[in-house]
DNA sequence: CACGTCGCG
DNA sequence: ACACGCGCGACGTGA
């Protein structure tokens, strides 16, 4: 007698999966799931579980309870037990029967979505959860084998590696080697003291309430008592009838009425080939108050309209036959100018294709996001939904993978069309959430006058692009491979032998251990090679000053001369991207390749600045804020000493040396000069003696003397640091001039690195943020200006308080003056921003 | 994928 | 006694 074959259905997790897929159909969904495994005649026995849900649901959390109840009442047809109980969710039912049924004559399969349940796999137990394959969704099978090969844990430790990953900064697979080494989260923390990587401890400590949070949640009730009612297995017979019958929702118990069905409205996503389907679509679009719209790029092709403008019109209207791609772009274009609040995803993505103008009623959520919380890795969909609607949803891995969406949407179209109705389906909802958060964050103004003005100048900036002379970039590289290889063979003469130089480890081992170079160890993994630590060495060995131009070299021939020539495009120029929504403070990041990091303080490295050259018949005009932070501070904080040396100074840094220090303005040596703008800077970024004498290379005491007579000497300054660290204590966060927050959750630790850093980051963001949001205003006035002057003149690049700007030479003068008149006027401070500019011949000419 | 290193403001 | 200046991104190594 063969065992019996009894298969377990979490119900609840399994039409909410199957909800976020097929809207309306969620029961379906799981219905077909459970007819598949009968006709395949893969049960004896089936059984379905539902949680008992509570009140007070959202709105999707009610359409996904309708969709439970049909389920429930489909299942006696299918001949599978609804198992339900008081107090226990559907995991703790299906739990508890694992536990039980594991040592009788029975194998059990649970199919679920909820990943807590993999903790219940066992010999004669194995777990299924949905997930992407090569060939769209299928069932993946967690035997108890599996489960030790994929993480090299028993299933028992799984709820410990899912409860450590609730950490940030912790993956899996640190998570599985901490579990197989400590068993378990009790004996981690245990043993926390005696960790070797002081990084995991670190996090360990800072996330433990939210880690032991995260285990009572995982936590599975494995003591309900309910048995199943499994002594007679389906018959053939039965299957047949099952197969026979024809499902119609008109079956389904409490058959809803029309009107009932109107309050609840039910989500659908739509898909639409049929040209005068699609012109309806975009006829009552266009008159719609708000809607949520994105065009599906791909490839630099419009694939796809999705477009939403009411919780059953969601439409993926895809580019085919006579709806092109130009077609569709040009239509989204006429709604989002004549529609009304229209909210996309990513706008500075779609402007190539949608051709709108700041000012345009255009809302980008994921802009908005950022704003709202800067801190985030990613502003997509999935997070929008689940940080501003409370709903979970598949996310773009989920659905399309890693392929393309237009080959999704031939292997997989459902997947592919519900990715794609997605984007616009979410912004729609989300849109009015996040203007209201905006209101409540007293961020609107910033958000309106500011972030979303500044996506038609970036978009602009990496339009234009900087023109790049890719021969001159190879001769400059080819010329440091030369010099490369000469140091390479003076170092293995010196050494005395032949490793990766570029291998922190191995040269750490040559110098300290092999030459016997004192110097210590200094980080987990070994000795520390790093410039600071060896530069002291040099004077005493030769060697290592060869070794730190080895570095100096090879780091600008990879990361510059050949980093940079693979991103020349076939037009002589770079279009790097500006990111808009990454940074804690508020400044714009740079990628693809980095435009805010070409050398300049070393003269070698500077060169390559000479690659960067206006087109013919232009020349640069680069613009950059004479110490914008510390006049942002002089503002901010009142302080009337230090605005007054502002006002009077020509050096800043000497003044600040001179009333520090209490000396003649004209005695200043310029070690002290150099001492007092090391401390200037130490103020701007939160001090700290400790960083002040590392930086400075005096001793603490000094470095905390200095401190303390700077704060005596500018008591304004003082007070309004330790106010920025109060209020940010308070509320939680840190604000800028312009009302830009970052919140600041160290300051809640109890670890005191953490706290620290959580104090200098509220003293440091405001200052920082100040500046950017300044910068960020004077680009979008110089961009609108230029384009509203009618000039051909664009701004290039941004490097945080530069501009540089490639102007055509009959336009000079205006484009100078426009310039620095724009980015000195920017922000009316107490203290007068300055702006040095020049112009040139190339970057670095102007410079 | 994490780390060390180093380029910029 | 401790331990770090603030904000980024790219590259190479090595598990």
């Amino acid at each position: 007698m063969s065992r019996k074959r009894i298969v377990l259905i979490d119900g609840s997790s399994m039409v909410k999966e199957a909800f976020y897929s097929l809207p309306a159909n969620g029961a379906g969904g799981v219905k077909s799931l459970m007819t598949g495994i009968l006709e395949r005649k893969e049960a004896d026995y089936l059984a379905v579980a539902f949680s008992l849900t509570g009140a007070s649901q959202s709105m999707i959390e009610k359409e996904i309870t309708i969709q439970e109840e049909l389920l429930k009442g489909i299942a006696p047809s299918l001949k599978a037990e609804v198992l339900i109980k008081e107090g226990y969710e559907s995991a703790d039912i299906l739990a508890s029967l694992a536990k039980k049924c594991s040592s009788e004559e029975r194998d059990i399969t649970i199919i679920t979505k909820d990943q807590r349940l993999l903790q219940t796999a066992a010999e004669h137990v194995t777990v299924q959860i949905p997930a992407m394959g090569e060939e769209g969704l299928i069932l993946k099978s967690y035997h108890l084998e599996t489960i030790r090969e994929e993480y090299g844990l028993e299933p028992a430790g799984l709820k410990e590696v899912f409860s450590l990953i609730a950490a940030d900064g912790l993956g899996e697979k640190t998570a599985c080697g901490l579990i197989r080494q400590y068993e378990n989260i009790a004996g981690l923390y245990e043993h926390l003291e005696s960790m070797e990587s002081q990084r995991i401890k670190e996090i360990l400590k800072t996330f433990e309430n939210r880690i032991l949070e995260e285990e009572k949640r995982i936590f599975l009730k494995e003591d309900c008592d309910i048995t199943l009612d499994d002594t007679k297995s389906i018959s053939e017979a039965e299957i047949q009838e099952i197969m026979d019958m024809d499902f119609v929702p008109a079956e389904f118990p409490d058959d809803e009425n029309q009107s009932e069905k109107e309050s609840s409205p039910t989500t659908s996503f739509h898909v639409i080939t049929d040209f005068s389907e699609a012109e309806a679509v975009f006829g009552k679009g266009i008159s719609a108050d708000r809607l949520g719209l994105q065009l599906i790029i791909e490839d630099k092709a419009v694939i796809a309209l999705s477009i939403c403008y009411g919780e059953k019109d969601c439409y993926c209207i895809l580019s085919e036959g006579l709806l092109s791609g130009d077609y569709l772009a040009g239509k989204a274009e006429e709604i989002c100018k004549k529609a009304g609040h229209v909210t996309v995803l990513d706008l500075k993505s779609q402007l190539p294709y949608l051709k709108l103008e700041a000012g345009s009623p255009v809302f980008d959520a994921g802009v908005a996001g950022y704003l709202l919380n800067p801190l985030k890795d990613s502003y997509s969909y999935k997070d929008l939904a689940e940080d501003y609607l409370n709903m979970t949803v598949p996310s773009r891995i989920e659905l399309i993978g890693k392929v393309s969406i237009s080959r999704t949407l031939i292997d997989n179209r459902e997947n592919g069309v519900s990715f794609i109705c997605y984007m616009s389906y979410i912004a729609f909802l989300c849109g009015d959430r996040l203007l209201e958060a905006l209101r409540e964050a007293e961020m609107e103004k910033l958000f309106h006058e500011i972030e979303m003005p500044l996506i038609y100048s970036l978009y602009s900036m990496e339009t234009a692009g900087i023109q790049v002379e890719r021969e001159r970039l190879k001769e400059y590289g080819d010329r440091l491979k030369v010099q490369i290889k000469e140091l390479e063979q003076k170092i293995y003469e010196e050494t005395g032998e032949t490793f990766n130089i570029n291998s922190p480890k191995q040269l750490g081992e040559v110098l300290f251990d092999h030459m016997k170079i004192p110097g210590g160890k200094k980080t987990k993994t070994g000795y520390s090679t790093a410039a600071d630590v060896l530069e002291k060495l040099a004077q005493d060995y030769p060697v290592v000053t060869l070794i730190l131009d080895y570095r100096q070299l090879t780091k600008l021939n990879s990361t510059y001369a050949d980093g940079l020539a693979a991103y020349i495009g076939p037009d002589g120029r770079i279009h790097g991207t500006f990111n808009q929504t990454i940074t804690a403070t508020g400044r714009i990041s740079s990628t693809e390749p980095n435009l805010q990091n070409i050398p300049v303080r070393m003269e070698l490295g500077r060169e390559i600045r000479k690659v960067f050259v206006p087109k013919e018949g232009c020349v640069f005009v680069d613009a950059d804020y004479s110490q914008i932070e510390l006049r942002v501070l002089a503002h901010m904080s009142g302080d009337t000493r230090l605005i007054n040396a502002y006002k009077q100074a020509e050096d800043i840094h000497a003044i600040t040396a001179s009333e520090v220090f209490h000396i003649p303005l004209n005695e200043v040596t310029s070690l002290q000069r150099r001492n007092a703008k090391a401390v200037n800077f130490g103020i701007v970024y939160g001090i700290s003696s400790f960083g002040l004498s590392e930086g400075l290379s005096i001793t603490r005491k000094e470095a905390s003397e200095y401190i303390e007579k700077y704060f005596e000497t500018y008591p304004g300054v003082k007070s309004f640091l330790d106010g920025l660290v109060t209020k940010a204590k308070e509320s939680g966060y840190a604000v800028s001039m312009f009302g830009r927050r970052r919140p600041v959750p160290e300051l809640k630790s109890s670890n005191f690195m953490q706290r620290s850093f959580g104090e200098r980051v509220a003293m440091n963001s405001p200052i920082q943020g100040t500046a950017a949001d300044i910068m960020k205003i004077a680009m979008i006035r110089v961009d609108q200006a230029l384009k509203k002057q009618g000039l051909k003149s664009r701004i290039v690049l941004q490097v945080h308080d530069e501009l540089l700007i490639e102007a055509y030479q009959e336009e000079l003068e205006k484009v100078k003056e426009l310039l620095t008149n724009e980015m000195i006027h920017a922000a009316d401070l107490e203290v007068s921003l300055e702006v040095e500019a020049n112009v040139g011949e190339s970057w670095f000419d102007a410079k």
